[in-house]
Formats: C-alpha cells, structure tokens, sequence
DNA sequence: GGGACCTGGGTAC
DNA sequence: TTCCAGTACCCAGGTCCC
C-alpha cells in the first residue's frame, strides 16, 4: 500500500481488534477520508512529524560508541542505582476495566444487540464498540461513517451517558468495600487493597477474582483487573487479558523486568502513536529496547521524558494516585457546521461560556485565566489564552473573555469552538478574601475617586453577590468621612487581591492600574439587572 | 537566569 | 442521507519581565 500518515493508519492497540486485517482496515480509512480536510490535515500533521524524526535520528547519529558506553554508565549510576532504592513494593494495586463499558450497559438493557456487531456513538464518532463489532475492526474513536464501511450491517446505539453514569457510581460504592478511597472514573478503577488482604485468609487473585465477581452480579458488567505495585503496572497488566480477565504481577524487580521487556512501547500509558513512531525510528520498539537504548533515549529526548520512559520500562511509578490532585481546569467545546457568520459563533460562544460558568457554579470555584480553543474548517487547532488580574466565574466575563479572544482572529470559518478555564480557585475562598477585604476597600483605597458614583458603581459589581454590601459600605463611608482621603498602610488591592504594599503610592498607582482593566473589561457586560439596582446618590 | 505566561501538540478515555 | 467528539492533563518551546 502507499505510504499512509500515521493518524490515517488503523489502529490496533485495543483488545479484540487482534484478529484484525490491518491493511485492509487502514484501506478502508484511507478511502473513505481521501480528499477531505480532515485527510489534508493528518498529511500536514505527518509532515512535522517525519521533520521531527529526522532531527531526532540525526541527534542520535552523532553518538559515538564510546558516547554511547560513557552515558549508560552515567545513566546507571546517577539514575538508575537511585530510582531502584526508592522502589516501593509494599502496596497492592487494583486496575479495574470494565470491558466495551458503554456497549455492555446498552447489552444488559436490550439482550438482543449482544449476538449483533453494535457500537455506541453516531455516524460522526463512536464512544466504544463490542467485541462483536471489533472483529471487523470497529473500536472506539472511530467515526460511524468509517465503522460502516467495514462493517455494514454494525448497529450504532446513541449514547445514555445519564445510565452509564449510574452503572458507573454502582460499581465505585461496591468496590469501596475493598478501599474506602476507590479512584473511579467512567469506566475504570483503581483500588489500593493491601489493607484489605490483611484482613483476608485467600490469595490476592482469588480477593481480584471476587472483586470482579461481585461487580459481575450486581451489574452484569465483566471486567478485567491488572494486580502490582503501583497503577502503572496494574494498568499495563489490565491489558494483557482482556476481556473478562485478569493478570497479577509479581512485586520484584526481577518479575517486574520479565513482565515488560518484550511488550510493545506503546503498551506504557502514556505513548501514543506518535511516540512509538518517534522510538521506532531510533529502533526502538519494544521495552526492552528502551533500556538497551538507554544512552540515546538520555541523548536525543528532553529530561522529564527521558525519566518518564526509562522509569516507565524498568516499572518504576508512583504507588498510587494522590487524594489530594485536584482539578486543575474545565472546559466545554462544541463541535457545528462549519461557519464564519459572527451572529452564529456569538450564539456559539454564548452557549458554550453558559455550560462552563454553570460548571464552575456547581464546584464552587472561580478561574484565573480564559483560553479560546477554535478548530477552524482545515481541522488545523488555535488556542488564545488571557490571564487575569482577578477571579471570574460569572458567564458574562468568561463569554466576554473568549468573545474577544475570537473577534481578534475572525476572519476565519470555524467549525469547533471551546473555552476553557483554568487557574482554578474555591469561589468561597476568593468570596472571604473579598468580604475582609471590603472594608479597606471601601474606608481607604477608593477614597480617591469618591464623587465618581458611576464608576463606583461599576467598581463595586464585581464583588458579585457582596456587591450590595460594598455599596452600601462606600455611601456609609462617604457619608462619615468626607474629609480626609487617605490610603491605608494595610494595603492589599480590593480589586485583584493579588497585590499587598505598605507603601500607600505603589499601592495607588496598582489600583488606578487594576481599575482600568477592570473598566475596560466590564465595558461591554450588560448589568446583573434585578440583583443590584443602580443607587442613587 | 528564572518564573510566569502563551501556544501548540500528544495522550487517555 | 450521514462525512473525524469532548474533557482533561502534561510537556516543550518561545516570549516577556524582573
């Protein structure tokens, strides 16, 4: 076959797609994608990435074989020889996978699609398919349109994410009999049960085996489980016996290294296809050749990328995943015919900025920094960020913080557009800053613009649901003391509550600063009509 | 020189 | 008929500012 773009290419990397004729199916793809932008664009994608190989094989071409012994011996001794001590191999870790999740669900609740090929999505994309439907290399990520083509007969369910969802939280109180602090998401787990095996007479498999038995009962769902020492491995291990299986690994170095040496790179969580191409082209294609290869990998890759591979080979991860991670951004983005008419991506972008500040709502938190993601009708990708000097939360500041982002690329014709927030912060923390904020803010640092009630007005908004207490704090104020305006030494700035000087004219110069950006940000957001009249004074 | 920020890109599910 | 998603995280490289 002509030479393919990798993202063109089939991919086999998911249980049950086996047995799979991958030329045949990458066939398929290219056929029905040629001459589309989507097509034209994983072409210039390849382009960059076979740039990227050549420079990174001509990197490696310059080592020499004494290069290449000096650097393994660095590599073992500065690395390696450290990362073996800290090693820990006390816990016992669970991956839980529950197998073609979303079609299972939709199996249990209508029998009659299981002896059928049946996928869960619509013609433009499919969430996940049966092991029915991946014989004929239908799997997930996969448009309908294409899944189709290999196989016509496929049924395409739309997805109930509301039932899935409910299955979802089922199974995560069932596995916190095992660990009170289960990771769930969608359709996975992680459990730490080295406690729990204290308490048991059984071997771990047979503790695994009634894990995935009592969710098989409950729910009808079959999962496969991967046992070791930290979630890496559990997760690799998952893999190996799908579906409705599951694989232990012993907790020794040794165990560890014949486990991994001869599965593929892109088994390690993480390399995605782009990297193996990237590894393959420095002969690496098995774990076990990146550790052979360790000297290259440590000449030609960044730091944290050298580390992340190497470690990721030799089975060295964290045990497990923190409680304390928290949610680092959240963002919505749709995806629509594509288009150019300002009137529909102001409609879009309001619906989208609606979503995300009603997310923000309902986590109680407040964001530092808007990004603008579009997807524009080559499928090429632009993300236009802004950091500000304040928390917002409210749908007017994100919609008019990513309108902007967006007007200063028009024109274009977009056929995806995003927000995304992050820089996240509990909204209740910025809300008790304010409060003990206010009343410096209204007794010191405003004093200088008193007589300008409109301005006041605007300023004292963004206090949201304090913003009646601030004002009515100013006209307290202005009525008591009208003489004397003075900056406070206590200085922190009501407006950011960023910025804390005692020197009373840096602190001016940075209000009168963040005052205008304000101003010039609030200019256009229509008022938060019913919830704060304008006060006459 | 280092940190913060911006943008693009890779990856997982 | 349909014609490649949505959410989240991390890393790398560039720029700017102190």
């Amino acid at each position: 076959m002509e030479f393919v773009a990798t993202g063109l290419r089939f991919n086999p990397h998911k249980a049950g797609l086996g047995s799979v004729n991958e030329e045949e199916a990458t066939r398929v793809i290219v056929d029905t994608s040629k001459g589309t932008e989507f097509y034209k664009n994983e072409e210039r994608k390849e382009k960059l990435l076979e740039k990227r190989i050549t420079e990174v094989t001509e990197l490696a071409g310059t080592l020499t074989e004494q290069d290449k012994e000096r650097i393994e011996k660095l590599v073992d001794e500065q690395f390696i020889v450290s990362w073996e001590q800290e090693r820990d191999f006390s816990r016992v870790i669970v991956h839980l996978d529950m197998d073609a999740f979303f079609a299972s669900v939709e199996e249990i609740d209508q029998p009659s699609l299981k002896s059928l090929p049946m996928a869960v999505g619509s013609t433009s994309m499919l969430s996940t398919a049966n092991y029915e439907a991946r014989k004929y290399g239908v799997r997930s990520a996969m448009p309908g349109f294409i899944a189709l083509k290999l196989c016509p007969q496929l049924v395409i369910v739309p997805p109930r994410f509301h039932r899935y969802c409910a299955i979802s939280n089922q199974i995560a109180s069932l596995l916190r009999e095992f660990d009170s602090h289960v990771h769930m998401s969608m359709d996975e787990a992680y459990m730490d049960i080295t406690e729990y095996l204290k308490t048991q007479s059984g071997t771990i498999d047979d503790v695994v085996s009634k894990i995935r038995q009592k969710v098989f009962e409950n729910t009808g769902i079959t999962c496969s489980a991967g046992v070791a020492c930290n979630t890496m491995l559990a997760k690799i291990a998952t893999d190996l016996n799908k579906p409705n299986g599951q694989t232990f690994v012993q907790p020794d170095t040794i165990s560890i290294r014949n486990f991994l040496n001869p599965l593929s790179v892109r088994k390690i969580p993480g390399v995605g296809r782009v990297t193996e191409k990237l590894l393959s082209s420095l002969n690496i294609i098995s774990i076990q050749d990146l550790i052979s290869n360790r000297s290259i990998l440590f000449h030609c890759m960044k730091r944290k990328t050298f580390k992340f591979l190497l470690q990721s080979a030799l089975g060295i991860a964290p045990a497990f995943i923190s409680d304390s991670e928290s949610r680092k951004g959240m963002s919505r983005e749709r995806t629509f015919k594509p288009t150019s008419s300002l009137e529909e991506l102001r409609k879009i972008c309001e619906s989208v900025s609606e979503l995300l500040s009603s997310d923000l709502e309902a986590e109680d938190l407040c964001a530092k920094t808007v990004t603008l993601k579009i997807k524009c009708s080559d499928f090429s990708i632009r993300t236009r960020g802004v950091t500000k000097c304040f928390f917002i939360y409210r749908y007017e500041q994100i919609l008019e913080n990513a309108w902007k982002l967006l007007l200063k690329e028009l024109p274009v014709e977009i056929r995806l557009l995003g927000v995304r927030v992050n820089g996240l912060v509990p909204r209740s923390e910025v809300l008790t800053q304010r409060k003990n904020s206010l009343e410096n803010f209204v007794s010191n640092t405003l004093k200088y613009k008193e007589n300008n009630a409109d301005l006041m007005y605007e300023k004292v908004k963004d206090f949201g649901s304090l913003a009646p207490t601030a004002w009515s704090l100013f006209r307290e104020n202005r009525q008591q003391n009208e003489k004397e305006p003075e900056i406070s030494s206590t200085g922190v700035c009501p407006v950011c509550l960023n910025f804390r000087s005692s020197n009373s004219c840096l602190l001016e110069k940075h209000v009168n600063f963040c005052i205008e950006r304000q101003e010039h940000a609030l200019k256009k957001i229509p008022t938060n009509s019913g919830k704060l009249k304008k006060p006459r004074i």
